[in-house]
DNA sequence: TGCCAGGCCGGGT
DNA sequence: ACCCGGCATGGC
């Protein structure tokens, strides 16, 4: 794949707009980055709801709740036990740190918070990079089990690239801002919901072909 | 009916 | 520095 930009503009004509992130507000964004993990969205959004009609989505909320109650709150969303603890582990830091305020939070440089976020027991790269980027609009790129196999499928790295070299090849060679990685990575989810499934020949797949109708 | 979904952790090599 | 098992529900 020669050009990454051209690249994305294909994907936006095709799918459109993601409007990414599905979430009311700031905090929403992050809890969902925590429910999501290894889980179907759907999923995520009925304990979202349940959350909500709640009252429970509030970091002081969550804090003062035991994670019995609040594994049986999120019940659909799956491993239920150990979200229940990463969302209070994430909670905790967050009001220790920056008193819930999400602006205070903005405030801080991306690069040493995403090194705090990492700290934080139950958030790894893909949550900690969600979070800046769709909960505080950071420039980072968000990268997922679809980026890896649209990248190694489709030649853009090889097999045994990990995270952070993801990372790098698509902030370096798109040099963009918080917008276009927003978009970009919603539009591979997109892709991902039809193409370069996990057992699957791409040589022949949809996004083959279309690649190939546009000269890529 | 299995396979899969917008990962991460902890223990073992 | 990897590699693996465990964690769990709901949709197709």
């Amino acid at each position: 794949m020669r050009d990454l930009r051209a690249f994305y503009r294909a994907l936006l004509r095709r799918y459109g707009p993601q409007k990414w992130w599905p979430a009311e507000g700031p905090f929403e964004v992050m809890v969902g980055a925590i429910l999501t993990q290894n889980t179907a969205w759907t999923n995520v959004e009925k304990a979202i709801a349940t959350l909500k009609s709640n009252g429970l989505l509030d970091p002081r909320r969550l804090d003062e709740m035991d994670a019995g109650t609040l594994a049986l709150a999120i019940r659909p969303a799956g491993y239920f036990n150990v979200k229940a603890m990463r969302l209070k582990s994430f909670v905790r830091w967050f009001l220790d740190r920056f008193a819930g305020d999400v602006e205070r939070m903005k405030r801080t440089a991306p690069g040493p918070l995403r090194e705090e976020l990492l700290a934080v027991k139950g958030v790894g790269p893909e949550t900690a990079d969600s979070i800046l980027l769709y909960a505080l609009g950071a420039p980072t790129f968000v990268v997922d089990q679809y980026t890896y196999r649209l990248a190694t499928r489709h030649g853009l790295v090889a097999e045994d690239a990990g995270y952070d070299d993801l990372k790098e090849v698509f902030e370096t060679r798109l040099r963009g801002d918080a917008r276009l990685y927003n978009e970009f990575h919603a539009l591979i989810v997109a892709v991902g919901k039809e193409c370069c499934r996990p057992v699957a020949r791409c040589e022949s797949c949809p996004l083959r072909r279309f690649l190939a109708r546009r000269g890529f």
